[in-house]
Formats: structure tokens, sequence, C-alpha cells
DNA sequence: GCGAGTACTGCGCATATGAGCATCCAGATG
DNA sequence: CATCTGGATGCTCATATGCGCAGTACTCGC
């Protein structure tokens, strides 16, 4: 169109040679409105695409969108790198910014653990707040010997904010139930637990129902029993508990067994942010945004549009 | 840095949300003014990067670029499209475009031949001009039949200016010096060589000095021969005439068997439209821009930037 | 510590820009 | 042929924006 080709010679006045709208209008004989209202067009259909190139740009019209099919407080969406490198550390740097970010700072945290959560405390600055109490939510997985594993990660959080860490010393998922009631009603145990279920912030992950999970890695589940779970229907854990599409417990055996706050403690909470990234968790993601259990959303911006495609 | 981070927040604020920077300084207690600054910054610093995508967009810096450093009248960039695919077309709607704007409309247009000619005829609208005479510029070559090769290019532009034309009946080189200066003293060719001569505008390609050049496919050349041209310093054609580096003719021998006005007429005129696209001509089209051959200079950003780059 | 130089901040003001409205024109419709 | 109607055009005016300048903080060398 004829058309189209006087937007483009607008634009590249305006935009490339920053003329106003005034000379342009004199150059190209028409009015300035009409100069106006050609950029205004250049810029809907798409001629001139003004993009924000950064590794911690963010998509806001994304957010806005999550917020209100959702109902959340509120989402951060980082978009997705070509070639989806480095998605993992631009969500984990968007969730630090998040929480540093936050009003009122939090006097206590409870985090899970996973290696988004890990990418996430080393994106924290020194001094990202002052005096945290850190709070394991459910028990502790070594992911690798090296960083600390689950419980490295709260110090590492806590540290960074000058803050104290309350540590649960438990495994995720325990043999027998007598196991596991046993190690609830030790003093220790029950304090962090009850102080963890208090937290006034929760800093979380979920994982996929695969058998890459880390309660395979860690021995706690065979491949067999995430099989298993996975045929029963479930997408993945949160807080180490398996939940189906609708966010139920799929197996309350196996949740009997599992040792950590009840997915409850998340539904209520204001600040439950739940951090995610990468495609092989969308199901699970899906699942945590629908059922509520998460307030805040952080994420790619592939994951966002995942979940606002079907319905 | 934090600045940067201060930045990306601005700019996704005022291009994405369309926020003005006094809401946006009020929304992050920073001042208007800074807002404002920051917005430059980011726009200089390329974190915000504004592009006109659309085939017919130009690069009006590259342009001046060229003007400045080769002296030219005119200069016209398109960008090149990712992997090159529709570079050629792009260039030649660009040409077309530019000898529809070209003001005095000429009253004689000369013309040479080649694919690159022959698209710019096509992009040529219905009604460019009204009542331009076209005249051949050199010796005619049927690149293909079907389209009528260097005759029908001239006839398509001058029936699309509702023009005449003037054919020029004459091979482009010929085998004997005789030959040629005997088709020189025939009154028609004669009368169009002048006219060409005299031509208000010219608008002309090159081509480079290898075995795909059509006077190899048209057997007026052998392939041998351009090696040898080659071997001598030739690096491509203009006119049907062999240059090296510098411009000058490689062959005077080869040359005065060429039939066509000479280069000199090029060098003196205001209007002359040289058109180039593509990698395989970068040298030749150095050597036309630097020897003075052309005045206006039509080509594709990857050209251009070969143009720039060295020296 | 102390002073000079430099970079940054906030501001007044001229200018550029966009929203809303009256007007005009072309093509449809009776 | 008159009339209607929707979209484009030009305009007024309130508002947003950029420039140049003055005041301020901050650094760096002594």
């Amino acid at each position: 169109m004829e058309e189209d080709l006087l937007m483009v010679r607008v634009a590249e006045l305006y935009y490339d040679e920053n003329k106003t709208q005034d000379e342009i209008g004199g150059l190209l004989k028409i009015s300035r409105w009409k100069v106006g209202r050609l950029l205004t067009q250049a810029r809907e259909r798409g001629i001139v695409r003004i993009e924000i190139v950064h590794p911690r740009a963010r998509r806001l019209g994304l957010e806005r969108l999550l917020v209100d099919q959702y109902g959340l407080t509120d989402a951060v969406v980082v978009p997705s790198p070509e070639g989806d490198e480095g998605t993992l550390e631009r969500v984990a740097q968007a969730a630090a910014d998040f929480l540093t970010a936050l009003r009122p700072v939090p006097r206590t945290l409870g985090v899970s653990w996973g290696r988004t959560l890990r990418a996430v405390a080393e994106a924290l600055p020194d001094g990202w707040a002052n005096g945290v109490t850190v709070v394991q939510l459910n028990g502790g997985v070594s992911l690798n010997r090296r960083s600390g594993g689950a419980a490295g990660l709260a110090v590492t959080i806590a540290q960074r904010a000058s803050g104290q860490v309350s540590l649960l010393p438990s495994p995720a998922i325990l043999e027998r139930v007598e196991t596991k009631q046993a190690i609830e009603s030790d003093r220790t145990v029950a304090a962090v637990l009850e102080e963890a279920a208090e937290a006034q912030a929760f800093l979380f992950t979920a994982g996929p129902c695969d058998a890459s999970s880390a309660h395979v890695e860690n021995g706690y589940l065979s491949a067999e029993d995430v099989d298993e779970l996975a045929r029963r229907g479930a997408v993945g854990d949160v807080l180490g508990r398996y939940v189906d599409a609708e966010g139920n417990i799929v197996d309350s055996q196996l949740d009997a067994r599992t040792v950590g706050v009840s997915l409850d403690r998340l539904r209520g909470a204001t600040h439950a942010v739940f951090v995610t990234a990468g495609p092989a968790k969308h199901d699970i993601a899906r699942t945590v945004v629908t059922s509520g259990l998460c307030g805040v959303l952080v994420t790619d911006e592939t994951t966002a549009r995942a979940l606002l495609e079907e319905q």
C-alpha cells in the first residue's frame, strides 16, 4: 500500500533522523497532524517496533494479563532469550529483584529448595534486606554437596540479608508414617514447622513429575514411584507434595510421609512467591497458578504465554 | 549496573505502558527530568531499540555517510533482509521509488541492462512518469528470450511512463573493430548513441568480472576471456566496458569493439543512478562509486557497509 | 582535611505533541 | 439529483517533553 510507504518515510525521519513532526510535515508536504497520526499507525501496525533489550527487561503486558486472569497479587515476566539459554538466570534475577523490592520487608521468609531457588539465592545481592529470618518450608535434600544443598541455599539467603536461618532437620520423605510423626513431634522440628507456617512471605518452586526429579536423584522415591504418581494424575510437586492438575494431593499415603508445611499455608498467604522457569514445568506451573497456591508468579515469557493460552 | 536496571524500568513504563515521564517519576520516586534523561541514555546505549521493519524502509544514516564520503548527489540504502533473500527486489523497488520521485522529471533516460535493471523496470508502477523517452546506453543482450532481453526492459520502462523508446540495434561487443566502426557510423545507431550521450538521466548497473557474466552467457566473451581480464585487473563491467579498481579501461582493444556511450558521459551527469545489489558486486560497486561514475547510488545495507568500511 | 573540578540534579521556559472536536469529502442510497 | 454517512483532515488547546542554566554533591589530588 502507498500509505505504508508514507508511514515508513515518516517513521524514518522521526525516529532515525529525529526531526520534529512539523519538519517532517514540511518535508513531505503533509500536515503535522497527519504526521502524528501516521506515526501512531506505524507503531500500531508494527512497522515501528520498539523493544527493550536487556536481561532484566520485563513484559509488563503479560504480567497484567496474568494478574487479571488468575487473580494474583503480582506477576513478574522476563523475556525469554533467543535459544532459551539463560532463562533460569533471568527469572532468578527477576525473583531476586522482586524480593529486594518487596515492602513491607518480611520478618520471616519461608523457602523451599531446587535448582531454581538456588539461582535466586545467588542472584540476591549482599544486603538485599536487613535482618530477615529464613525458614525452610520442607524437608531437606542435598541436591549437590558442594553448594550445601537445601540448607546452604537458606543460609545464603539469610546471610545476604544479615539474618537468621531456621533449618528443618529432616529428610523430605520418610519411609514410614510413624517415623514422620516421630520426627514432627520432635521439639526442634515442630518449632521450625510452626515458624515456617507463620512466615510472612514464602518463596518456592515446583518440580515436574518425571524421573529427573530431585526426589529420585536423592533416593526418596524410585523412578517407578514417580511413574506411578504420574499415572495417577500427578503433574508435579510443590514443597515436596505431589499434586494433580487441580492441585489436589495425589497420594495421601505418600503425603502423610512428607515433611513440611501444608499447601494450605500457601493458599492463604499474600506473599507466596512462586518462581518457575522453562517449558518442563509448564504443567505444574499451571496447576500452582490455577489452584491459587501462589500470590505472586515469577517466570519467563514462554511460560507466561503457555499459561495464558488455553482457557 | 544498577543504573541500567532503572533505565529498563523507566523504558518499560514509557514505551510499553505508555505512561508519561511525570507518572513514571512519581512511581519510581525520581524527578521527571531524571526520567527523561534516563530515556535518552537508554536509547543511546541501545537498551531501547527502535527499528522500522518494512521492505521499503531505508537507512538514512548510511545514505548520509555515503553521500559525504564519496561526494554523491544522493544515495538510497535499503536494509538487507535476514538471509539475504529478496535483496534484489528491495533495491529495485527503492530505485523505482527514486526514479518516480526524481524532479525535474528527465525528458530522456538512458538505461543499460541486467537482471537488476529488469527488476527495477518491473517495480516501476504504470504512470511512474509522463512522456519519458528511454534510450539504450549500450549494445543489446538478450539475457532471456521470454522477457525480451535488454530491449524489452527499455520498452517496459518507457511504456509505464507513456513515453518513447530508442533501441540500440547492435550487439554488445563485436568481433572486429572495423565492424564496430561500421555499425557506429550507421545513421540509426549513431543517432541513438548521440541521444543516449545527451540523456538527462542515466540508470545503470554493473556486472562482476566472472564467468557468470551476461557477456559470457550470450557468447560475446568466452570464460577464458573473462579470466584473462580479471588477471589484468578488471573488477567488472560498466555499460559493457571492463574496468579495473581505479575505473580505468582494462583492455583498450576490447573496449574499441564495445558499442555504447563512453563512461565519461556518466562522470559528468548529475543524475547518473547506479543500482547494485548483493555481495558479488561489492568490488565493482566500489570502483563505480570511488571513480565518480555515478551521482546517485541505490543499494542494500550490506553493500553500503562494505563501501564505507575500509578507508 | 580542603579546595578545585566534574558530574549530577532540579528547574523555568520554549517547543513538540496528542486528545477532542468541527469540517469536509467521497461514495452509497433512495 | 439530493441526502446521508463514515472516514479522513485541520484546528484549538491542554499537556508532555527537551534544552540550557544554576545550584549541589561528589571525587580526586594535594
